[in-house]
DNA sequence: GATGAATGAGCGTTCATTCAT
DNA sequence: GATGAATGAACGCTCATTCAT
């Protein structure tokens, strides 16, 4: 449990970091000193500096993943699912400020390794929006002439941000109700009154 | 004329760099050899490196801002103003895709400076979204229930997550027609049959 | 017998760690790895890093000089005796190889500790030398023009770098016999024909 | 001029650095302050802190390399080849004692590199030796039982031991002439009165 | 005595910025 | 205005050493 400990307060003390100041300005030190550990710790848990920001979007949101998949499994109607997943993730979101900021600044690396991150375990996530789609048009819920792999993309930055506001401090703020309503209404009903 | 064109050479050569590392990889010395001045000569034109960055940003978004707005202005349909808003986005991201990738890293940094920007000249260009919606509800043609604070930011959020296909190679390529259709079938239309 | 044990399990080990990659590459933990301790076991036998290599040196070569001056203790001829020294010599750096590039290497240091040892217990052994050119000298054996105090160094480091052949991979390989007769020729007989 | 002039500035204080502190040991800003340039400077002009040993190497016993090697073109008689070789080779090394110090401790590294630049450059100034120990054989003047590629080595072996007096503090110091007069002495009479 | 996780001082190297030419 | 050599502050990472268990 000691390990295991250390090992997770980096993780926390890092997305913390990583949200205030963005990867590059991040120092070690910055986030040595957040997990009141020393510097050297670091490196005993991860290989680098880089390592840190793959494991925290890997982990971090690796569960956020793991939950919501989970919480779709349990549906089949394809338009309960996409409530579920626009209304776990926007939580989540709204919940892990600190991770939600990582997402939205750092995902967006030119990196080779975060590129590849985005082309691997990320990529699984945002696919779970175009099977959902397909299944609501299997069903006939969800209009045929919606592209899944575009959509899919459509919805997935909407949702992020949208989220953003959460993590900025100044803007008029709504709430997490309102947010998932207005996803809802924009996506699934359209905005058009006579269509 | 002379200074005008290093200026701007130095502008194209940063948002050249700037797409393919990022800001924090770029170098300096990138942009210089890039833009085939001496390093020192950027100095005579920038203030830092970041300055480097805001003004591409200003300058090179500024540029396509001012030219949508323009297009808009012509027009008092709101339905058709989003149309136009649509298309010219996706077509400019589409065309400039160095610009493009530089939106999609950069204005997510966390670095105050460009937080200051995304309040500023960046919001008055989503902030059209908003507008045009408002005047759709106005006009009857937007449903009222729809918050244009939300909204805009959701649409802007899609709009950009589509355009990032095409700054990321070997990812499934639409085209920009279809983009187009798509963005507007999902939120004019809204996905729901029955609806 | 225990600790005897594993102190010299670490000198052993550090010899080997120290001749494949010197002193200053070698870590500490490899050496550990290598003797099959902990790292801080280390420190329950020896002060620091430092005076492991001294240790090195003090224990491992002191075996060497012991035996060699005991085996010329039992002589009293000079011509023999240094017959003994060179064989004796080549013969214990042919058969360590590890001590042997220990010493090639080490020795040279400039640090202050390894200069000491180079002035106190390894200069009793290159005044073996001296001692017995001197007493070939009062047997009317040797020159008397010959300044022990020159030839001495010139021989040890003749014997040196003649059995640094023997640590170095794909070196044109002499055998010891060859090379035992060649350091008696050149240094009792000379080169010179006519003389 | 100037950069050759800064570019020399580093080797002359790296080559008393280094003499001083052994390689390991000394500091890049130690190299720095001692040439009297920004530590930055330094990395202008070489590529690492290894490559500026390796520098030292090539280029200041390179000089002397050439020096001697010319001196010895314009000689026949392998006798007196051999003289001017001694004679060349501890004036060098009583004249720049810092690089004699660098030869001592440095080519006896371990690291791959060290060992490649003994492989190559330096090699060949060894093989000077075996060249004209051979050609002595030729000429008669040299028995022909002395295997040229063992006492190219003790050869080598014994200047260097015996240069090394020069550069180590509180030793019994003997003069150039003298050393030069055993080292004949020794190799190439013979310690041997009857022989 | 033995362990190995934890420490933190220390250093090689980078690179934005300056300034003499 | 233009250059690019020079600067030196800053930081990621290593590793000898310690100490709680």
């Amino acid at each position: 449990m000691k390990t295991v400990d250390k090992h997770s307060k980096i993780i926390v003390a890092a997305t913390k970091v990583f949200a205030k100041k963005g990867f590059f300005n991040a120092r070690i030190s910055d986030i040595a000193k957040e997990a009141k550990v020393a510097d050297g710790t670091i490196y005993l848990y991860f290989n680098n500096k880089f390592d840190i920001l793959i494991s925290v979007l890997e982990e971090e949101i690796g569960k956020i993943i793991e939950q919501i998949e989970k919480a779709i499994e349990q549906e089949t109607d394809a338009e309960k699912m996409l409530m579920i997943f626009i209304e776990k993730h926007l939580t989540a979101m709204k919940q892990n400020k600190n991770l939600a900021e990582v997402i939205h600044i750092e995902l967006r690396q030119s990196d080779r390794l975060v590129k590849e991150y985005r082309n691997t375990t990320f990529k699984a996530y945002i696919d779970l929006i175009s099977d959902i789609i397909e299944k609501g048009q299997d069903q006939g819920i969800y209009r045929k002439d919606i592209m899944p792999g575009i959509a899919k993309r459509a919805f997935f930055g909407a949702l992020d941000e949208v989220s953003r506001v959460w993590t900025t401090p100044y803007s008029s703020q709504y709430t997490l109700e309102e947010t998932i309503e207005q996803i809802i209404a924009l996506f699934v009903v359209g905005m058009c009154v006579r269509c």
